[in-house]
DNA sequence: CTTCCTGCAAAATGTTTGCATATCC
DNA sequence: GGATATGCAAACATTTTGCAGGAAG
């Protein structure tokens, strides 16, 4: 949905650069976060050659305009992924395997989490990330 | 008392040697989870003069023995902290304050979570961090 | 045509590895 | 004395910056 994107990258006062559409669709097509690496990896396979930089200043400028996400799933990069709905996930620490999962653990704590706090009354993120090994790997001994 | 992390030490199959020492006091005075340059600065100050490899080193030793922690607080490096209670932090996205919670996201969450999953059965590990702005950074326009 | 995006080269930062020496037990 | 920790040099990975050319509006 090319046409979406271009609507959101303008109202974003972003330009509509095919780079920047390639890295909305790779998000959009991947079922879980990527890093810089994997999205080089993504796109190289569609023939579309990104140069690093541009790929790190383009998530930038998305995450400025809050139509990605970043998030630091494996600890020596990070991932990102689209804004547009809220999830989070549960990695396996074995083989990276991703799920995604809707209960949002600030809905039901923030609030007193918030009250009991003596210096911060406004929260705009949070991150929720469950760590384990998948039924796959926890198969392998 | 070094006599203690020194039987903590021990107990883990590790020399409780100067650096060892060091580094886990200057993690049990911190209020916050500290980063590899927050150690060596912090060390530095009370003339320990520590090589940038041998924290990482150490770090990377009292982490396997799960007597330190790492987590992505910052996005360009990682923190550590004592492993031994269970809490979470809130951090100020514009001056870097911590302050950490007690309030636990995955002990009411974690049943559903994993009846919920068709991957995982068992997690070992959970991140629950919040950002924002503390009162003194809102208070400044 | 003007603004902003992209690519290339280079650098800054965080982290790891190899090896010789020093230290703990 | 033997195993393991430490320091130094060098390598490696991720991310940022500078600048010139190129494309979007």
């Amino acid at each position: 949905m090319d046409s979406k994107d271009v609507e959101v990258l303008r109202e974003a006062g972003l330009k509509a650069t095919p780079v920047r559409l390639s890295v909305l669709s790779a998000l959009a097509a991947a079922t879980r976060p990527l890093t810089v690496k994997d999205l080089i990896g993504t796109l190289s396979k569609k023939d579309v050659a990104i140069d690093t930089v541009t790929v790190y200043r383009t998530l930038r400028s998305l995450e400025e305009a809050s139509i990605v996400r970043s998030l630091s799933l494996v600890s020596d990069a990070l991932s990102y992924e689209l804004a547009d709905d809220h999830h989070h996930h549960i990695v396996c620490l074995k083989c990276g395997l991703v799920e995604g999962f809707e209960a949002c653990a600030f809905s039901s704590l923030g609030e007193s989490i918030l009250r009991n706090s003596k210096r911060f009354k406004i929260i705009s993120r949070h991150s929720f990330e469950l760590f384990g090994t998948c039924v796959s790997c926890s198969a392998i001994k």
